[in-house]
DNA sequence: AGCACGCCGACT
DNA sequence: GTCGGCGTGCTC
């Protein structure tokens, strides 16, 4: 095996193939399938990862590999062929497929560089550059306006060498161990020997003599309640040696986590668990549909279903919404199988990422809990896969790969030959709709556990609030409800959805609003800088104090955020005390759980968040929960809003009475009599799930139909319109009849950061030349792609439709 | 994506 | 003769 297939981490589509590199002398036999290397590439030098080896290219001009980068693989041969699978599903480079499996450090970074190679005098303009140095960043060349026609001279004489780096990001944490550097009774006799005034010497000594073996220098230091100087003599008389070892970075320390056992199961949950099991004992794979209403003890049908696949041996991946893998759902699995799990997401450092990886590709774990791209674990004998909150929409990525978790779960389901688990208590139409057709098993679990009720939900109109007279974002009835809470002591929930409603600015005069120069869209406004800021661009202005349009001073900001609820909170009701939660008190690390604990620990009656206490968040003593806006999400131009309303609704009500205390829950809206409010209301799946496949038979939406978006964006509004144009009637002219193409309209957003951009969309139920077709479009369009700005994107099952 | 190469036009 | 500005095509 001489020769590798290499796949160049060039993201351009006529490099998106493979590449074949003669392996030299040196790297024959340690040249491995899915290790990154180091290539030349044309002129320069760029990373690649290894598919394959042979011993036969159709190519005559090989060139060497330059180096390796791995001495271990980064892919496994299952994690190639997912990557070879991915690309072609999405539609995107094989380069980007096998990136987005892998931690960002792992990502190769390039600096080209300029050597000196003799002392010989160089042109002026050069050695005032170099100044007396050897290499110096080429982009620094180029700051500084350096003569490239000299430069080119230079390197034609000899006196002057491009070279081009590759190097990898991924550093490795080192702790510094001190060892016994003699045998105990030889210390023993140093120990006798010592100085009389040597206290803490004699102490180290005396702990080494006991535990001969080597410790942290840091644990040993605070044990022992010294410093490094009394180490350091012990050390230079070499009774004692250092070494550095290498760390993981440990974001969660083990021991703080009780150990729990498995729990009695209810009947239903018993009944659940079955079927999982025998398909784990069968070895045989399945897709089950969990639909357990919250509460219901899913997490414990996930646990010990693991438990038996480790049993046996074998691996688990437990796939979690981000929002959702907070300290609380981390503690039920590291409280269940300790250090066997990793913990995977975006709150841990790229480092920390890095080394949890590790621990995964080493075998050290059994277990790996993680956000979407946790489904990418290099694992190598999974035994259960598990997404829960299967419909949430954060499994699906928005950029390129746009993959989503569930089908990657699926595909590699069936290639390890063991069961997926889909857990939800509102699950996807979607996957509703497959459980029923049968093509997954549905299991169901209607009952609470601890025989708890379904909190009782109240709904508010708050048209009639605003006929009353009450201007306020608090209705009466939640306002009452908040009091009798605050006088028994116990604890609420009030959840605002910020998404849909956004702080934008108004001239209260003239009607005119505040808009990006660059795009379609309000500027959103920020307190804490006092300015606004467009959310897709980044563009900030300072906050006006005049009207730009018609110069009165009535500017104001409208909407509703977290912070302004919080005030007006305190305005109201100055005695209860409120956690805030939102993108701005939890940046930090660890505040997250920080508040999380302090509501845990009653410090405050109201905990005050947004989307990121609507799940997994499980007190005892919170027996209300307030809607405060329920229907903003329904504005919003998406088939799925009706959805979403109400998975969102039934998700925040059941936040509440999950124990002992029954729980209420007080839905503020303004739409009291639409039905996924409604049904939200009454906790009832079955007759939402009738009511929206009936709509979306009528409109022709999934899961009736597929649905494929293409959008395509230029500067130009005029050029993008016409390309829209024809790529719809190019899909018209190559898909069947029975296929809906709608467009070009023009997107939600129709400019962002000075493009126009027009979208088609794709309706079908059966097109198997789907991507071949749209593959030729993409060709067909490639030149004005590289040369023209113009940008075509292709997103499969879209969710985000703008 | 970079990068070289080649052609062209501007400027000394 | 010297320089930089694009368009084009290739990378094992």
């Amino acid at each position: 095996m001489n020769i590798a297939k290499v796949v160049v981490d060039v993201p351009a589509s006529q490099t998106n193939r493979i590449f074949d590199y003669k392996i030299p002398e040196n790297f024959q036999g340690s040249v491995k399938k899915g290790m990154r290397v180091i290539v030349p590439f044309g002129p320069r030098k760029i990373m690649g990862f290894v598919l394959e080896l042979t011993n036969h290219s159709d190519f005559d001009r090989l060139r060497f590999i330059d180096d390796l980068m791995d001495v271990t693989p980064v892919l496994t041969e299952e994690l190639i062929n997912l990557g070879k699978w991915l690309s072609e599903e999405t539609l995107s480079y094989y380069i980007s497929a096998f990136q987005v499996m892998l931690p960002q450090v792992l990502k190769a970074k390039y600096k080209k560089e300029l050597q000196r190679l003799t002392e010989e005098e160089l042109p002026e303009i050069l050695e005032i550059i170099f100044a007396n140095r050897d290499v110096i960043p080429y982009e620094e060349f180029v700051s500084r306006d350096g003569s490239f026609y000299h430069l080119q001279k230079a390197i034609d004489q000899g006196l002057i060498e491009v070279s081009y780096q590759v190097h990898s990001r991924e550093t490795f944490k080192k702790e510094t161990m001190i060892a016994p550097n003699r045998e105990s009774f030889l210390l023993d006799e140093e120990l006798a020997n010592l100085p009389k005034q040597a206290i803490k010497q004699a102490e180290i000594l005396s702990y080494f003599i006991e535990h001969p073996q080597a410790i942290l220098q840091k644990e040993l230091l605070s044990l022992l309640d010294t410093s490094r100087s009394s180490l350091k003599v012990l050390l230079e008389r070499k009774l004692l040696r250092e070494y550095k070892e290498e760390v993981y970075r440990n974001p969660y320390k083990e021991d703080k986590y009780p150990k729990t056992t498995p729990l009695q199961l209810t009947e239903q949950q018993e009944n659940s668990i079955k079927p999982i099991l025998s398909t784990i004992e069968k070895k045989s794979h399945q897709v089950f549909l969990l639909h357990g209403v919250t509460g219901s003890g899913k997490t414990e049908v996930y646990l010990q279903s693991i438990q038996e696949v480790i049993k046996k041996g074998k691996e688990a991946i437990v796939l979690v919404p981000e929002i959702a893998l907070t300290p609380q759902m981390v503690e039920r699995f590291k409280g269940r199988f300790g250090s066997e799990v990793a913990v995977l997401h975006s709150a841990l450092s790229a480092g920390e990422k890095f080394d949890e990886w590790r621990k995964i590709q080493r075998k050290q774990v059994k277990v790996v809990v993680g956000a979407r791209s946790a489904i990418f674990a290099p694992l190598e004998n999974i035994g259960i896969i598990i997404i829960d909150e299967e419909h949430e929409t954060s499994y699906k990525q928005e950029d390129h790969p746009r993959y989503h978790a569930r089908d990657v779960a699926i595909f590699r389901g069936e290639q390890h030959n063991c069961p997926v688990v889909l857990g939800s208590a509102t699950p996807a139409l979607e996957s509703f709709a497959r459980a029923q057709k049968g093509v997954y098993q549905l299991l169901t679990i209607s009952k609470r556990m601890n025989n708890a009720v379904m909190p009782k939900v109240k709904l508010v109109d708050m048209r009639e609030e605003l006929h009353a007279g009450n201007r306020t974002m608090f209705s009466r009835q939640l306002m009452k409800d908040i009091e009798e809470r605050l006088k028994r002591k116990e604890q609420m929930v009030l959840f605002l959805n910020r998404r849909g409603y956004s702080t934008f600015v108004m001239c209260r005069d003239c009607g005119h609003v505040i808009e990006c120069p660059h795009c379609d869209i309000t500027l959103t406004y920020h307190r804490s800088k006092n300015s606004l800021k467009c959310h897709y661009c980044g563009h900030e202005d300072d906050m006006p104090t005049k009207c730009p349009s018609c110069e009165s001073d009535t500017i104001r900001f409208f909407g509703t955020g977290t912070q302004k609820v919080e005030e007006a909170l305190n305005k109201l009701m100055p005695e209860a005390r409120v956690i805030r939660m939102d993108v701005d008190t939890t940046t930090r690390k660890g505040s997250h759980e920080k508040l999380l604990n302090q509501f845990a620990n009653h410090e405050a009656d109201i905990l005050l968040g947004t989307q990121m206490i609507a799940k997994g968040l499980d007190f005892p003593n919170v027996t209300l929960v307030g809607v405060l806006a329920a229907d903003a999400l329904l504005n919003l131009p998406d088939f799925r809003a009706a959805e979403k309303t109400f998975q969102l609704l039934t998700q925040v009500s059941g936040r509440a009475g999950r124990h002992l205390l029954p729980g209420e829950v007080v839905v503020q809206t303004y739409t009291p009599e639409h039905y996924s409010v409604q049904l939200a209301s009454e906790y009832d799946y079955d007759s939402f799930f009738q009511k929206e496949m009936e709509i979306r038979k009528t409109f022709q939406y999934p899961p009736y139909f597929f649905l494929t978006l293409i959008t395509v964006s230029h500067p130009n509004q005029v050029k993008v319109i016409e390309v829209t144009k024809t790529i719809t009637k190019l899909l018209n002219k190559h898909l069947s009849s029975q296929t809906r193409i709608l467009g070009p309209t023009p997107s939600a957003l129709t400019r962002i950061k000075d493009r126009y951009r027009y979208q088609c969309m794709i309706k079908y139920k059966n097109e198997p030349n789907q991507r071949k077709v749209i593959k030729k479009v993409l060709s067909f369009y490639q030149k004005e792609i590289q040369k023209n700005d113009l940008l075509i994107s292709v997103d499969l099952q879209p969710y985000q439709l703008m």
